[in-house]
DNA sequence: GGCATTACGCTACGAGTCGTAGCGAAAGCT
DNA sequence: AGCTTTCGCTACGACTCGTAGCGTAATGCC
């Protein structure tokens, strides 16, 4: 996961089971305990493995979180619905499901705000969690295009533009809802959403006097 | 700001200058050390005053930090540009500078990762954040329905559940692009978003066949 | 003016966590 | 076999936390 893949293939090799042991824990740990009173020392506890060995895997409480985290998001999947707004409702009620986990929770504003002061740590989480979304993303919309539920845009730069912009609108939204606002993205609020996202879409421009 | 207003007039009033150089404290040590390795005995330092005081007044670092970075959201402003439009590009032009600002940056988000697990801080943060950019989004939507340029909702409980959903997709988007993808939310960006928006809150509702 | 009351600065303290070093044993590869 | 790396364990100094205790400063009430 974080270890360096190079051809170091003498010596003991370092157990998968741990791995899977420790980023279990942790997630336990995150709603016993959450992120602040999390130590490593008690995940190496709950895992049962030596202290030691967790150092020597992770470099700190923010990447191992950030792993642990990440696996959360493994089960996002895009299951063709029919239509456009089926697909939208589908998945952000996915995501929001994810959120509303206390260990999503606890764990992924905290990993966040740990990353507007280290770059390395905001591509970990670039790499291992917002990628995988903006896959979705990528890919509902090429589905939608084929249907032709939204419009073509030739102009690449024009297209990564609206990519960022939707990702940001979408998990922005439900983000915001669920942490901040502290209210559930339930149906509702999803198919309401999903309408307004919806029509902001394909409506044609007004001429903008 | 957080102490008890009740009539105990007697005694040595505590210092307003303390407060404020505390919380100027505070934004100092966030910009320097961001989050996690801002400490209480740093801030009182950096202020001026001892650590004991620090504590007589606040609980703990969220407690502080949480009021520090409240203050930033002071010079939030609805200024009347004309229609919703410009209004909106205005607002969100403004929540975006302050969330570029490293001491938001590296605060806001942690303390409402905090907040997931701490009910009395959700609610400060609450009263002293979310409860000022709630009131521009009523005010803004109040000024076009007048100007005409949204629908009135006549159902109070439909109307609260629109401007929920607004803000939150305001709200969100603007820190999910700061934040989280890390691109500046600049003039472009906040037009492309606007426009989406707008688009999907006036555009007639097809009768979803 | 004197008195009660509260806030302040300062020092010191036990408790807890951090991240690391050092050791012997275990588990692979050649 | 022999080599290499990992693992579990213990122990350690360094640091931060939050609080207690004390003498002093500032205000309101009489």
């Amino acid at each position: 996961m974080q270890s360096r893949t190079p051809a170091s293939r003498t010596g003991r090799p370092r157990s998968a089971a741990a791995d899977t042991a420790i980023l279990a824990a942790t997630r336990e740990a995150l709603v016993d305990l959450g992120w602040s009173k999390l130590t490593l020392g008690d995940v190496a506890t709950r895992a049962g493995v030596a202290k030691t060995t967790l150092y020597r895997r992770w470099a700190g409480k923010p990447e191992l979180v950030c792993d642990a985290v990440a696996e959360l998001f493994d089960e996002l999947e895009l299951p063709d619905r029919g239509s456009l707004a089926a697909d939208i409702e589908g998945v952000v009620l996915q995501f929001a499901a994810i959120l509303a986990r206390p260990e999503a929770k606890s764990g992924l504003m905290a990993v966040v705000a740990e990353s507007t002061r280290d770059d390395a740590l905001r591509e970990r989480i670039r790499a291992s969690i917002v990628e995988r979304q903006m896959r979705l993303v990528l890919e509902g919309r090429a589905r939608a295009q084929r249907r032709g539920e939204l419009p073509a845009e030739p102009d690449p730069a024009e297209s990564a533009r609206t990519v960022d912009l939707i990702f940001d609108v979408v998990a922005g939204a439900v983000v915001h809802r669920t942490l901040v606002s502290g209210k559930p993205a339930d149906e509702d609020w999803v198919r309401n959403f999903t309408r307004v996202l919806l029509l902001g879409l394909t409506s044609a421009e007004p001429p903008t006097p």
